[in-house]
DNA sequence: CACGTCACG
DNA sequence: ACGTACGTGACGTGT
């Protein structure tokens, strides 16, 4: 029989150092048991063990090691985010059915040296272990695998005498003698002080033995002060011996038998992995997951009685009708047609594939009494939005409700959230019919999730009607115009060639531009410039830096310049051109679940960060065009960020100020530099406006220093005389991060949620991080959350009014309705008013609005 | 696929 | 002693 020991700490431990802190969406820390998992089902795939033992230290004084008063003393106690995961591992391992072996006073090592030495004739033990230490208990039986993390994966190998020998030239016996002569810091062994690993091994490998050198100290062919220091350690190097000898005859069990492995206990392995959110390993352990787990008896009964019905339009209908309720899944195919749709009811799975199933459905679709359940509405939008048709509002969107209920996930497909809301599933084949199988249980479980953390209100009159909003949005696109974009990139193309040439003769030769290692070496080794910064993987070339050594050649504005016209080119020209549709206009997508914050993005094109800030870039935007007869309605809002801080953090010397209709950053300089209003300078405004930024994002004087360039300890000076006038900011600062603690996340006004893991890190930077975000994201967060409503408010106004001007572009604080010229003026009232109207806050809402032919004309 | 860079709020 | 502001997405290079 083959017995498979593991050395738990060792293994546990290495896991955690290997792999990145990985957490569960309610902050738990799981990358060490995500380690050992995969190091575990490696060991069996290799050994196919009939008996295991894992093996764990039991702190206490050490037997082996009380000898030795400093034994210990140098080693780091666990962090935190280890210490967590045992008790979880153990419980783990032991509803898999293995054994865990510990025994106060004896370490991990203790035991598997017992274990591995007394576990019966003609077994063959095998050691699972991170450390070296082990090597010495390589016997007949008795082998070792070395278990290590290689880029994520569980590697290990094999030690056996043989290879012992090979690549120490020592036997495992051999192993105690060098490890007395050279010690072990990491176990407070002392061994012969100045005697290192590569005196040790040459030692021993010509000596044999400790006992042998010491026998005949002063024959041995050896330097004097080497047998000077030898001879004057004696004791010591005695005492490491007995210090590094494994203990194998620890009072343990002893018997292969008891270590046999057990039947699982799936139930709670799968409740264990499943709260883990460790879906591979679950796969991978091949437990069965579903048809025997069932965590709620009723849900799976129901499930597993479930059928697939087709050519059941009646019956789906009748369904509805009855209940209510309609819980449905579109599917569409690569033409954006409607390929099936599938409905759950408490009975069966009813699939609808053709055209007439789908028109029938539509009666549905347009039924107000109905409740609609479904996931990913957006597409369903817009597929009745390009036919110009419309239907009642998707009541509940599975993908918005999971991803309120934590925003930081990185997906929400179905049958992720099937497992890790534990929903049972039945054994179909077809992924899309066990999606539907369970998804009325997943849909009722999150709308209770819903209710039960406070944000049904936040889904039901800010994300689900926004949903509808985006997909008109993108249905509509803007207009570009191609040609003009076309020629700016030939022009483009010709500034680009003409910096090539001249880099190329500053430079001494041709290379890759584009290459920041390329680049490094040229700038860096070849034209010697002095470096500034280093990335981890070579020189720093950015703007930042290259700016900063303008003055030091020539050829580095040069590569300022190519770089910002090649960005122009590639991303914006190049890149812009090939998402044009047939109908010349932009259908960018915005995404709902991307960020972190409820923020929106923009895809395929990135339609938010069109250039601006810089004249030349800024030209871009002349080519966004509203179409024939239409105009732009461009419309921002005035300093939102700050104003929803005001709001939070109830400041009344900050509401003072943005009463007083001056010029906030003005104001903020005139009280931080303490000056009357009409002598702030320009300069002293662009400081205040970058503290007043980096308040917004969780501030540190080192970056606020940088960024305006003075030093530390006057952004620092900057940062205290703002925190003291604005004492609630300041107030706000440290309560919501205390809170944020308390709570494990922190919410927006509207209650969105973002769960912060970091802060209980215990790594300075990461914990720095969480903390940033705690005091950044409500903010963020609550302004992300007002626009979504000016948005819908925008949406259903220009609706109710019958104008034919549409909300085509969100760009985080701004809005951009394609409007017919001659409803332009009162379309810009009605964009400007809802914005300023979203939410009543403590101070007022302001939107500037403005009327263009082009974006660039539009954006005042 | 990760990294560096740079575009936006 | 160390690294440094929040949130995104696209492109090009190089492993």
């Amino acid at each position: 029989m083959n017995i498979l020991i593991l050395d738990g700490n060792s293994i546990l431990n290495r896991a955690f150092y290997a792999i990145k802190l990985l957490t569960t969406k309610d902050g738990r820390y799981t990358n060490a048991i995500y380690g050992f998992m995969n190091m575990l089902l490696k060991l069996e795939q290799e050994v196919k063990p009939e008996s295991v033992a894992v093996t764990f230290d039991l702190k206490a004084p050490t037997f082996r090691h009380k000898m030795y008063a400093d034994y210990k003393a140098g080693r780091k106690p666990m962090p935190s985010e280890l210490a967590q995961q045992m008790p979880v591992l153990k419980e783990l391992i032991t509803a898999l059915g293995y054994k865990i072996v510990e025994k106060e006073g004896y370490e991990a090592d203790d035991l598997i040296g017992t274990l591995s030495l007394h576990c019966g004739e003609g077994n063959r033990a095998y050691i699972a272990t991170g450390d070296r230490d082990s090597l010495q208990l390589i016997g007949d039986n008795v082998s070792v695998l070395l278990a290590s993390n290689k880029m994520g994966r569980a590697e290990t190998t094999l030690y056996d005498a043989a290879r012992l020998k090979e690549e120490y030239g020592v036997s495992p016996e051999q192993m105690k003698d060098i490890k007395a002569l050279m010690g072990d810091s990491s176990d407070n062994i002392p061994g012969v002080p100045g005697v290192g690993k590569k005196t040790a091994e040459a030692l021993i490998i010509n000596y044999g033995s400790l006992d042998y050198i010491y026998e005949n100290l002063d024959a041995i062919d050896i330097k004097e002060t080497l047998r000077s220091k030898l001879s004057q350690n004696k004791e010591l190097a005695y005492l490491s011996y007995k210090l590094g000898t494994i203990d194998r005859n620890a009072p343990i069990d002893t018997d292969i038998n008891s270590y046999k492995k057990k039947e699982p206990d799936i139930k709670k392995a799968v409740g264990i992995l499943t709260s883990l959110e460790m879906f591979k390993i679950l796969e991978k352990l091949n437990l069965n997951y579903g048809s025997e787990i069932l965590p709620n008896t009723d849900a799976a009964s129901q499930a597993k009685k479930l059928e697939i019905k087709a050519n059941c339009f009646s019956l789906v209908s009748q369904s509805a009708e009855e209940n209510k309720y309609v819980y449905f899944n579109a599917c569409f195919d690569k033409n954006g047609d409607i390929s099936e749709i599938y409905i759950t009811d408490e009975n069966a799975v009813y699939v609808l594939n053709t055209a007439e199933e789908f028109e029938l459905f539509k009666g549905i679709l347009l039924n107000g009494e109905i409740k609609k359940y479904t996931y990913n509405a957006k597409p369903l939008y817009s597929y009745y939005f390009k036919r110009h048709e419309e239907i009642c509002d998707i009541d509940f969107d599975l993908m918005l409700a999971a991803y309120l209920l934590n925003p930081s996930a990185k997906d929400y497909s179905v049958e992720r959230l099937l497992r890790e809301f534990s929903v049972p599933e039945p054994d179909y084949d077809l992924r899309q019919e066990k999606d539907a199988s369970g998804f009325k249980v997943l849909c009722d479980k999150l709308e209770v999730e819903l209710e039960r953390v406070g944000q049904s209100k936040l889904f039901e009159e800010i994300e689900m009607p926004l949903c509808k909003v985006l997909a008109s949005m993108e249905v509509c696109g803007i207009e570009v115009d191609k040609e003009g974009i076309e020629k700016f990139g030939e022009e483009t193309e010709e500034k680009i060639e003409k910096l090539e040439k001249e880099i190329y003769t500053l430079a001494g030769g041709e290379f890759n531009i584009n290459s920041t290692k390329q680049l490094g070496s040229v700038l860096f080794e070849k034209l010697k410039i002095p470096t500034r910064k280093k990335t981890k993987t070579g020189y720093s070339t950015n703007a930042e830096v290259l700016e900063g050594l303008a003055d030091e050649h020539e050829i580095v504005r040069l590569i300022l310049e190519y770089r910002t016209y090649s960005k122009l080119k590639s991303t914006y020209c190049d890149g812009l051109l090939k998402t044009v549709a047939d109908d010349g206009r932009i259908h960018s997508n915005f995404n709902q679940t991307e960020t972190r914050t409820g923020r929106i993005s923009s895809t395929e094109p990135n339609l938010q960060n069109i250039p601006v800030r810089t004249q030349i870039g800024r030209e871009m935007r002349k080519f966004f065009r509203a179409k024939d007869g239409y105009t732009f309605i461009d419309a921002d809002y005035s300093q939102i960020e700050l104003r929803v801080l005001c709001d939070i953090a109830d400041d009344k010397n900050m509401i003072d100020a943005f009463n007083s209709g001056v010029d906030i950053h003005t104001v903020t300089a005139s009280q931080v530099f303490k000056m009357p209003l009409n002598m702030v300078t320009p300069l002293m405004r662009t400081r205040a406006k970058a503290v007043n930024f980096g308040i917004v994002y969780g501030i540190g004087a080192f970056s606020l220093g940088k960024d305006i360039g003075v030093s530390r300890a006057e952004a620092d000076r900057y940062i205290k005389d703002y925190l003291h006038h604005y004492s609630g900011v300041d107030m706000y600062m440290k309560n919501i991060v205390e809170k944020a603690k308390a709570d494990g996340y922190v919410a927006t006004l509207f209650g969105r949620r973002r769960y912060l893991p970091e802060l209980s890190a215990s790594n300075r930077m990461i914990r720095s991080f969480g903390e940033r975000v705690a005091r950044n994201m409500p903010i963020q967060g609550t302004a992300a959350d007002i626009i979504k409503i000016a948005m819908i408010k925008v949406y259903n106004r220009l609706k109710a009014e019958n104008s034919e001007a549409r909300l085509i572009l969100q760009v985080h604080d701004e809005l951009i309705v394609e409007s017919p010229e001659r409803e332009a003026e009162r379309v810009r009232t009605i964009v400007k008013e809802e914005m300023e109207n979203a939410c009543k806050m403590k101070v007022l809402l302001l939107s500037d609005a403005n009327i263009g032919k082009t974006w660039y004309d539009a954006k005042g």
